[in-house]
DNA sequence: AGTAAAATATGATAAAAATCACATTTAAGA
DNA sequence: TCTTAAATGTGATTTTTATCATATTTTACT
């Protein structure tokens, strides 16, 4: 469904959102490893998130990436869209161009709906509620 | 969601189960530009197809592939395994091993009733149901 | 100012997926 | 039985994705 860089895009931003704070920043290294994903591929990805003013970073001794308050408003949508492009998730299955719902194709009504419902959720649910989420222990961390 | 090759090998059959039986066979150039499919490739899945019995061909002249009333019976998700492998559709939004409803990664809940609806549907609906949908011009062949 | 510790930019390499090419096998029909 | 038309088997090439490496820039601290 999402690329690796998508994946690991999500784990490395939700790790800043529980762990990291504009007094708390991280290094590459210690986010990398705890994820579990190549230091320097989730560097490149960090990069470019922080390019698209996703996550904060600060070169230098003491630097690192860290999320801002308004940053943890963040919708998942967004980081998906960032890594892997708008058309990904709105494709047909079938990755046909003329196909919808007034000329759907032939796998069209057996996802429509839930595909609608779970894009509807990425694009309502931010990172602070996620947060939330783990920290209730309702969720895990991802590794 | 689906690879390329899992996408050209259901426009294949579905181009197979609504226009092959085994008085009428259908040559590879003749499946490959109605789906808009490069020939060479879609050749290849139509072989593993043919090996793993989810449809038919016959070599030399007057051979090409086409189902049999039996194998209009195949569901959708038999197509998918067969090209995908099982765990593509079962594995967890961020890959995550030990994700699973007992110990959610922080997507898991955003995705889960839906996507398993999702999966129930491809699982018990098959290529009969698909061709009628399209012989009634309630979905449209794919190109 | 100088040094060291961090991200950044750029590009090289490796692995996987998609695509192309062709020699071999099989079966129909003359 | 010969020729021809089809799929089959095998592997080469190209493209995309994932991964690795390294030189450059910035900033904190002495």
């Amino acid at each position: 469904m999402f690329s690796n860089s998508t994946k690991y895009a999500i784990k490395a931003v939700l790790y800043l959102a529980v762990h990291s704070s504009e007094e708390q920043k991280i290094m590459i290294k210690d986010i990398a490893e705890p994820i579990n994903v190549p230091k320097h591929y989730i560097a490149k990805i960090l990069q470019a998130l922080s390019k698209k003013d996703i996550i904060s970073s600060t070169k230098g001794p003491k630097g690192g990436f860290y999320l801002t308050s308004d940053q943890l408003q963040t919708k998942v949508m967004q980081i998906i869209e960032t890594v892997d492009g708008e058309e990904r998730l709105n494709s047909c299955l079938l990755s046909l161009e003329k196909c919808n719902s007034d000329n759907p194709c032939s796998l069209h009504h057996l996802v429509f709906d839930e595909k609608n419902k779970i894009n509807e959720r990425l694009k309502m649910t931010i990172l602070k509620d996620l947060r939330q989420h783990i920290m209730r222990g309702e969720s895990i961390l991802p590794l």
